[in-house]
DNA sequence: CCCTCCCCTTAATCTACCTTAAGCGTATTT
DNA sequence: AAATACGCTTAAGGTAGATTAAGGGGAGGG
């Protein structure tokens, strides 16, 4: 299972076997089931996550009770809440897996430590958050510029694999809108 | 001007004598007009920019001509379109100044060298993007889970030295609305 | 295997926000 | 100093999307 981890990184810089080995021993392995938090709003987020298999959501909790989808994670996806993380913050976000997950763990001196050690992690991490703010970016864009329908049809191009996962509901929620708009906005794409 | 660039750091990790040095050899100092652009659509992003003086919009034109504002940058801000800078594609945004500047451009050639031979300054950027990030998220949030009202106050708060900068017009393209909107929007608080 | 809790959908009413159009004041340019 | 462009506002009418309420189907958990 941790190849999944480690080809992950081939997408970057790919790690020799030194360099596996000494991922492997600052990574921890765990198991989560379906609805487990692995992080709840104002807990410290302690740990960098990597979804080797499964599927998460990050959300946040407005005043009325009602949860916004910041982030999907399926496999090969990191997961995290960058501010709490560096900062030692309390979050201000969850993260519930969606379907029975397995992931990989490492803490932030463990990170440091493979920063420090091997300016190869240092890019591979660098390059890893630079992709989560360029995709944000584009949900910035999309959020202030474009219609809940093409939004939808943006998501279905992005994530074709989360589409068949996800509850309708929870997209609504990524996307900004009630589930009830959701339902029109497919069945009105479907009469085209 | 560069000690602004200089001073930057102190948020982050200082430099010393021998960093301010070698990062005063790798930037460009240029001056920029008001409605100068310092990057255009289809051009690729060759420089992490620092603003020493002045203001910048970053913004996405749609099909209609509608221009989106994603960014706002003054002093002390950085500034880039990290995936055309990093990947070398071509760039889907403009940056133009909104009043005179200052800035200090560096090319990725020279950013590299900088991370390669010290790892304060992979540190210190690193923060940098991590930043945008967190900001960046938190845009998301508000943007599918707030009102127009709400958005414009959370800008109010949380960029007070902008507000008496920027034209309205400009305000609204961040917030997502139209001028016009945003002018109730600000008629209907007076009245509270 | 049943029960409960989700999840999806439809439809009516309501509201936040857009569009268009027009008028006015103040910068910027010539 | 005139000309022009730009920015701000108001108001009427229109549309995207929210809210509320209700019913039916399917899956997970006991």
């Amino acid at each position: 299972m941790i190849d999944k981890l480690f080809s992950n990184f081939d997408n970057y810089l790919p790690l020799d076997a030194a360099e596996r080995e000494d991922l492997a021993g600052r990574v921890i392995e765990r198991k989560i089931k379906r609805r487990q938090f692995i992080l709840q709003e104002n807990d410290v987020c302690r740990h960098y996550t990597f979804v080797a298999e499964g599927c998460f959501k990050k959300f946040q909790v407005d005043d009325k009770g009602t949860e916004h989808n910041l982030q999907f994670a399926a496999e090969g996806d990191w997961l995290m809440e960058i501010g709490s993380f560096y900062f030692e913050k309390p979050s201000r976000v969850y993260i519930e897996a969606i379907e029975p997950a397995v992931i990989f763990q490492i803490s932030r001196q463990n990170l440091y430590h493979l920063y420090d050690n091997n300016p190869k992690f240092d890019r591979n991490f660098r390059v890893i958050v630079e992709n989560r703010l360029v995709e944000t970016e584009n949900r910035v864009l999309q959020a202030i510029s474009s219609t809940a329908e093409e939004r939808y049809l943006a998501f279905i191009k992005q994530y074709p694999h989360l589409l068949s996962r996800l509850p309708n509901t929870q997209i609504a929620s990524y996307l900004g809108i009630t589930p009830e708009f959701l339902s029109k906005v497919r069945k009105d794409l479907l009469k085209k």
